[in-house]
DNA sequence: TGCGTTTTACGATAATAATCGTACTTTAGT
DNA sequence: ACTAAAGTACGATTATTATCGTAAAACGCA
């Protein structure tokens, strides 16, 4: 019995990314990373961050008085279910159309687009050696 | 005034990738259609997409007793807001490793690899000509 | 016209998520 | 020991989404 059901929020995504991160962080550094992006209240982010705690989603050490918080989800787990939904729901299934469109809107590095390429040679190669 | 802040929801983007893919359906058809995947409720997907309708997500057709629906929000629009969300949330914010992501994890056809390729070397003869 | 079937309309409720105020706890400094 | 400051705990409320039952409307056809 793993965690793989449990729904990730809007909010806790945005957590988890600051987390994921940072390695690891206190509420206050959470919510000021919120924060320069958007409104946020301290004690929303602080209840927030308990209710993940609850729920597996994070881990704390709460020996000294400011709990230190660490993300306890694999990141790839989570990459995987929401590039599953958006490659279904918005690129009919296709992983190459989801790529394609990446290529084209964002701006990617040289060294990336190298890695890239290497990546599609290899794959290549494996069908017609 | 666009609709560009209006938020959907994840039962709205299934109804939506229906919509995208078929181009326009009935009730009944996008009911089953989702039915393949899970359980549904016919009144439910109804509400949805009257909902929807309202929210100015979808046209429609009602002269005849069968109303027939019609998407009514530019799917690249969308696909950049997930592929946004996406994209900053679990791959800090880099497109590079999104796309090696999805090309290490799923597949891809050979035409869509060469389309990837000759995507990348336009970017590359772009930068250094 | 009247009846059965299909479909839409819509309110009510349940389920889930997000927000915030207030009280309690811990700690450091004096 | 007392106090101020900085945290955490947590209940209560609001907002948002999803679900479903029931009623009304529209249509086909005997």
């Amino acid at each position: 019995m793993t965690k793989k059901d449990i729904h990730i929020t809007e909010a806790e995504l945005e957590i988890l990314q600051v987390l994921w991160d940072k390695k690891e962080a206190t509420v206050k550094e959470v919510h000021e990373e919120l924060s320069t992006e958007r409104e946020a209240v301290y004690t929303t982010t602080l209840k927030q961050m308990q209710v993940m705690y609850e729920k597996g989603l994070l881990k704390r050490d709460d020996s000294r008085r400011q709990h230190i918080y660490y993300p306890d989800v694999d990141i790839k787990r989570v990459q995987r279910k929401f590039m599953d939904k958006v490659m279904k729901n918005l690129f009919s299934g296709s992983a190459g159309e989801l790529v394609m469109n990446a290529l084209s809107n964002y701006k990617t590095t040289p060294e990336e687009l190298d890695q890239i390429k290497n990546l599609i040679e290899k794959a290549n190669q494996s069908k017609k050696p």
